[in-house]
DNA sequence: GACCACAGTATGGTCAGACCATATCGAACC
DNA sequence: GGTTCGATATGGTCTGACCATACTGTGGTC
């Protein structure tokens, strides 16, 4: 190396310092969803860097779910601040499960947590289960096992909802929306859904009643019905 | 640009193709950690696009962490796959946080969840707990606030490391990251940390006897003395 | 042969400028 | 007043160039 005294530590990368520029201009300025940032151009002049630097860093934020670009002219379009962690999330889950750096056991045990600690949270603070309610009638009602999945994914992440907590409700609609093929097989390997329907009333009847204890019961021993080769 | 009458509603990117082209390329030929990725210029010959579109591709992976960029020649040059889910989760709350899309509030709530969890995961398992040993005598020689959190959370999500579960380790990691100018306010507030210390000791203890139902009590409690303010 | 200096080269990082597609805005026109 | 159509601002894409970096191989030196 050279004897300069210089040691390259870390180089920043021009489309990183975007990333910074643009994170403090949402915290100092208190911009929050809806706003929208300068456009592309306009940013790339105001920082003194190209517009590639600037459209890389958009990537990024679009990736993490913080802005929605849109194209052409007027209030709505340019990058406007959104928010949508569950999409990021799902990309995230998606991509590592493909990678094989995260197992399916894994998500369903941590879809285990959420939902036992989301049935409690529901159950004592007597939330509301009209929707609840709702994905069951969809259930009943459905004619493939694409379909049932769908429901049964409202059911479950409406429970999520009625915790209270939106991080832990977008999680639980990135695990679900990331294993939803899984889901679906396991759903056709089950073949009846009886059993799944008494499960669903059983929970869905210990929250109306404020049961705690027994909606986590009864949402452990579902996750046991559904997917009884990861509860050997 | 062919004229050939093929002109249907283009809806999805050009950086869209490639990332679903790099996604499919990972799981049909089961690259996994460590793999390279051709280089940007020959990926984007041969998928027909520009190197732009192929890069901001490659923002995308690297921002949910599953592919690192190195410059250079060589073996360890290029693309290559990776697994750093927290790094992505980590930018995923502070941005929304930033955003006020999620509340402090939440992301504690989360942590109190993953941690009771964690811990009855641990205890029953009767898990190694030289970490949490070691990260204790790290708090009680740290000088600081900052050192002294720095311990902590070693200390906490050496517990959800404990569990087996690697997606919920990379999110205890993530909130933890996250929520570190919180926590160093809250110490500093407190003061004493010597309530903290015999609650990681019962934490400790609890988890070297196996005792689930203990365990989970006093993590529990040790966030309710971490946190009044949010336990009211 | 062992070692070292240096040019070669493949890689990502950055930039400038052009053009396209889209959606609104606004003025001219009926 | 309503309609039409051009102007314009926006993101999306491409091309081609140049830079910085770090390995690779060659050739010289000892």
């Amino acid at each position: 190396m050279d004897g300069t005294g210089w040691r390259p530590v870390k180089r920043t990368r021009t489309f990183e310092d975007v990333l910074a520029q643009i994170e403090r201009r949402i915290t100092e300025d208190g911009l929050t969803v809806g706003d929208r940032l300068p456009a592309e151009r306009q940013l790339a002049e105001q920082l003194g860097v190209s517009r590639s630097s600037v459209r890389e860093a958009m990537r990024v934020l679009e990736t993490l779910g913080v802005v929605s670009s849109q194209v052409g002219r007027g209030p709505d379009a340019g990058a406007v601040l959104t928010s949508r962690p569950d999409s990021a999330l799902t990309d995230l889950l998606r991509l590592h499960l493909g990678l094989a750096s995260l197992e399916m056991r894994e998500v369903i045990g941590t879809r285990h947590m959420i939902e036992q600690w989301a049935a409690a949270q529901a159950a004592t603070a007597r939330a509301d289960t009209s929707a609840l309610a709702a994905a069951l009638a969809g259930m009943d009602a459905a004619g493939s096992a694409e379909e049932f999945v769908e429901h049964d994914t409202a059911f479950h992440c409406a429970i999520a909802d009625a915790s209270g907590n939106r991080l832990i409700a977008a999680i639980m609609r990135s695990l679900r929306d990331s294993m939803r093929k899984y889901s679906v097989e396991a759903v056709r390997r089950l073949g009846d859904t009886s059993i799944l329907r008494a499960d669903h009333v059983r929970i869905l009847e210990a929250l109306e009643r404020g049961e705690a204890d027994e909606a986590v019961a009864a949402v452990s021993e579902h996750l046991a019905h559904a997917y009884p080769s990861l509860f050997t």
